[in-house]
DNA sequence: AGGACGATTAACT
DNA sequence: GTTAATCGTCCTC
């Protein structure tokens, strides 16, 4: 099954709480992993400095001014893919980076995508790692995570959002540092450990 | 056309 | 604690 895309309309920053706890299963590279989300990070469109989506519908950022429920991936440091629900109405932008979670099917699939890791607990922890899971890269953006017959499916959502959620600054990023938009579950030995930028404007 | 800078990670000291 | 790796995106000539 797949979650009903009239769950995500919403901003990012309440899809992105309510997204804590939610599975994506993918079967893109040919093998099955699934991963339940423990950390996301929320980003606005126009009014946020740190989002991709600041500028405008810049090639790389359209799609998070579409409708809600496709998959944004997008490359970074030369290296990574990282991965995104968008989410909000369509015409407004705004998308949930997914930071972190457990793998709880396909763990053989995941650790072979993932040969550096040293225990089952980092084999997601980490947007780029997370995306490394799944099998995620240039060929995915744009799924329909809505369509249970996608290669990426957001497979489920709890009905209500987990009682108490940790909020903090987003990582890694220079700009708007002084908004709570990185949310995880407590007691979740996956999620990331924060890291300011080095260049960051303003000291956290 | 040129260059600065990443929504990061791993491997160092 | 520090730093190299590495290239697409987007801004500024």
């Amino acid at each position: 099954m797949a979650v009903a895309r009239s769950r995500l309309a919403a901003t990012a920053v309440q899809v992105a709480p309510a997204l804590l706890g939610a599975v994506v299963r993918s079967r893109a590279g040919g093998a099955e992993v699934a991963v339940r989300i423990t950390e996301v990070e929320a980003y606005e469109g126009l009014d946020d400095p740190a989002s991709h989506a600041f500028r405008g519908p810049t090639p790389r950022a359209a799609i998070m001014f579409g409708p809600p429920g496709y998959l944004y991936c997008y490359f970074t440091y030369g290296m990574h893919w990282c991965a995104n629900v968008v989410c909000g109405p369509d015409g407004t932008a705004a998308a949930v980076l997914l930071r972190a979670g457990a793998v709880i099917a396909g763990a053989d699939v995941a650790a072979a995508r993932r040969p550096t890791a040293r225990r089952d607990r980092d084999l997601a922890r980490g947007p780029a790692r997370l995306a490394a899971c799944l099998g995620l890269g240039a060929a995915h953006t744009g799924l329909d995570l809505c369509d249970e017959h996608s290669d990426v499916v957001l497979a489920s959502m709890p009905d209500q959002p987990s009682a108490v959620i940790c909020t903090g600054p987003r990582v890694g990023i220079r700009a708007a540092t002084e908004r709570q938009w990185r949310f995880w579950l407590p007691d979740e030995s996956t999620v990331s450990g924060y890291r300011r930028h080095p260049k960051a404007r303003y000291p956290q």
